[in-house]
DNA sequence: CACATCCGTAAGTCCAGACTTACCGTAAGC
DNA sequence: GCTTACGGTAAGTCTGGACTTACGGATGTG
């Protein structure tokens, strides 16, 4: 559930490659283990470590587990992107509009106390 | 510069503090190092790894180097977020509106084609 | 010039975690 | 019932990478 799981998760490229195998459809273990270059078992432990992120949703049919994508564990990880770049981001367009307001030759509009530092 | 990188580099806990720490400022790397559990040499080499993921930029100062967050990196893994969880998010979307029209008593207006499998 | 500060790099240690094989529980088919 | 597919778990191996100490290059100061 905390983002630091959800990078953690989305850090392995076996587990990416899960992901990626299950966008648009859910699929057995069998059936997300066969491509991939590990055995079944390591699959299974990379789906629980996807299902602990709340990237995975799993269904019963019978004997058989089918997995999803799930949206749950997206939603923390992007929050988190939010808020941490959001002041880069920010001066990063400040400065865009300033070079631009530089090159238009227009004078101080005032200060507009983007950064009271 | 690949989302790879960025992911790699957002999986470890002190890269995430080093970042935490540069929020709004920018810091020389004893200043970034002088919180840390970890000694200087350790905080160099993941200034390293941050600054190839396309995280941090740099500045020089004399015989000092400020480091600051960069909105580089950043943007590749949200377009790789965004186009992986879009399906998952617009069937949890999709959901979520049907279960809505569900409680509304509306017959079925007609076929959605929404999963035309 | 000598000296101190700042910081990147080299070399080596050590451990989390990504693998493997082996095993067991469960559900379906005969 | 027995047997077979499916898949989670246990136990052990092994490698990537996060650390350490030691060193050297670069810049500023007396």
């Amino acid at each position: 559930m905390h983002y630091e799981c959800v990078i953690a998760a989305l850090a392995d490229p076996t587990r990416r490659s899960i992901l990626e195998g299950l966008r648009g459809r859910e699929a057995s273990v069998a059936e997300i283990a066969a491509p991939l270059p590990v055995s079944r078992p390591a699959v299974s432990q990379h789906l629980r470590v996807l299902s602990d992120a709340g990237l995975l949703d799993v269904r019963r049919d019978g004997t058989r587990r089918l997995y999803r994508l799930s949206p749950r564990g997206i939603s923390d990880l992007r929050a988190w992107l939010d808020t941490m770049w959001s002041d880069a981001l920010q001066s990063f367009a400040a400065e865009a509009e300033a070079r631009h307001t530089a090159k238009t030759r227009r004078g101080n509009a005032s200060k507009t106390k983007d950064t009271p530092e």
